[in-house]
Order: C-alpha cells, then sequence, then structure tokens
DNA sequence: TGAACTATTTATAAGTA
DNA sequence: TTACTTATAAATAGTTC
C-alpha cells in the first residue's frame, strides 16, 4: 500500500520506522475497533513502540484486566498463579509460627539469640533440604490446619 | 474496502457477521504482525469472537504474560501482586532455611525432634509476632542477601 | 518536525461456485 | 458451510509543502 510495496522486515532507518509505526498503528486501532463493533467481538491490544510508549484498546465496556483474565482462563495461565498466591500466604504464615516458636525454644534451652548462628550452614542445609522438600512440605500441609490463620 | 461500504456497527446478519469476523480477524492478525515486525514493537492482541473461541498475537520472541506485565507496570494495575509475589517466594526461601537451621540446631542443643513441641505456645506467639512484625520484615530483607538462592 | 498529498498496494463486501 | 472471485473501499510508502 503506498507507491511502493516494501518487504516485511524491520525498518532500519530510524525516522521512516517512526513514521511508519504512527501510521500503521492509527491504522491498526481503527481495524481492531472496527472489528470489535462489527462482529461484537471482545478485543484488548496493547501496543508499545521501540521507545518504550505504550497505547492500548479495549472493546468499549470492558477493562483490559478483563479480557486478560478471561484470556488467562483459556490458556490456563496464572490461573494456579491466583490459587498458589493463597498457599504462599498459608504457608508464610505457617513458617513464620514455626520459626518464632524455634528461636523462643531455642533461647530457653541456651540463653543465646539465634540469630547469631553462621550463615556457613546453610550450604550443607540446602543440600538436607532439597532431599526432604516433599516430605517437608506434607508435614507443612498437615501442621496447616493447626497454624493457619495468622495474617 | 469490498464492493460497497458498510456502516460500522454491529452486523446483525449472523452468518454476514461471522465471515466478516473470520476475514477482518486475518487482517488484523497480519497488521499486527507487520506492525511488530516492520517497526520493532511489542504488541499483544487477544480476540473474543461472541461465540467464545479466543485467539491471539504476540510479539515473536515475547510471552503475552509479558507484555501483559508491562502493560500493568505502566498502568499501575495488578503491580502489587506481581511485586509481592516475588517478595513472598524471597520471604519463604528464606524462612524455609531458618526455620530448617533452627530446627538442626535445636537438635544440636536438645537431641529431641523439635517437632513434638506443643502448639498451644503458639497463641502466645501470635500476639508477639504481630507487635514484630514490621520490625521482623525489615531483619529478613537483610537476611535476603545472605540466605536468598534456595527454590 | 509534521501535516497533507497521491500513486499504489491491500483489504475486503458481495457475489459465485 | 468453506473457498474462490472481483469490484471497490481503505491503507499507506514515498513525496511534497
Amino acid at each position: 500500500m503506498g507507491r511502493g510495496k516494501i518487504p516485511i522486515k524491520r525498518i532500519e532507518n530510524q525516522t521512516t520506522r517512526q513514521v511508519t509505526f504512527s501510521k500503521r498503528r492509527a491504522g491498526l486501532l481503527k481495524k481492531t475497533h472496527e472489528l470489535s463493533v462489527l462482529c461484537d467481538a471482545q478485543i484488548g491490544l496493547i501496543i508499545f513502540s521501540t521507545t518504550g510508549k505504550m497505547c492500548q484498546y479495549c472493546t468499549k465496556g470492558y477493562r483490559m484486566e478483563q479480557i486478560i483474565e478471561r484470556c488467562q482462563k483459556v490458556t490456563g495461565t496464572c490461573i494456579s498463579e491466583h490459587d498458589n498466591r493463597e498457599h504462599l500466604y498459608n504457608e508464610l504464615a505457617v513458617l513464620r509460627k514455626e520459626t518464632r516458636r524455634l528461636q523462643l525454644s531455642m533461647r530457653r534451652y541456651t540463653g543465646e539469640d539465634m540469630s547469631s548462628i553462621p550463615f556457613e550452614e546453610l550450604d550443607q542445609l540446602e543440600h538436607e533440604l532439597e532431599r526432604s522438600v516433599i516430605k517437608d512440605q506434607e508435614r507443612k500441609v498437615h501442621a496447616h490446619h493447626h497454624l493457619l490463620n495468622a495474617f
């Protein structure tokens, strides 16, 4: 379209690229709107220029988040993330209490502040930890029912 | 474009609407791709037809989630959720190690398995915990740099 | 810079198989 | 339906102002 046809590859000349971007972006937004209206389609469009500027289109009557959420429902993306968040919070609550409990217990036995225990132990712990992750998680799931509801 | 020009309003005839949808959707995807390639733009496009079928376009080399996330950063939507998640994961990693470390330390001093310590202590702990949450979090942020990189 | 112009290419509405 | 065809409308590349 235009005086000549151009190959579909990155336009190297920056000025030309920017001009083309402006023109075609306008065209794309128009086409998007038309499709949305003519065919009653729900559309979300997000464009970032090379310079980082963003523009977006979203079918009238909807918000981008709704379309994104619907998209995520279809593709399965992020659904687990939301579920996951709850688990994370739960596990955090459990671990916070557990840690606190252990710290107090330690103090009771040793009288010292455990936060000074050397970090070098951690490398050792890591291996052990990896081996016991599954077992650990099972334990936490059970502890869950007792420990929950902080935070 | 075509034998006649049509007004930009919902096409009432279902067959015509469906045909137009297919054609224009293809056109839109093509234009989207062209803009993306020609101008090196990062684009995400999500389309739902009236019948609920979804199709999407995403600039090559990216995933839709990345574009969505970037969009959310710009608009401010959901940022806290994503940032939050990272913090959650980090804090979990820290706490897991911390807990493990304390458990081992306890064993070293008492020879017993600490997992048997009564849960009744926890109610007491809760109050203390709530008071020290902020201080606690500061500590964890610092511990972070030392403890991280598990999981 | 940026808005208009215009020769061409593209997209597509309606028609046809 | 799902494809082709084609006359026409739109988009736009290169240009000019």
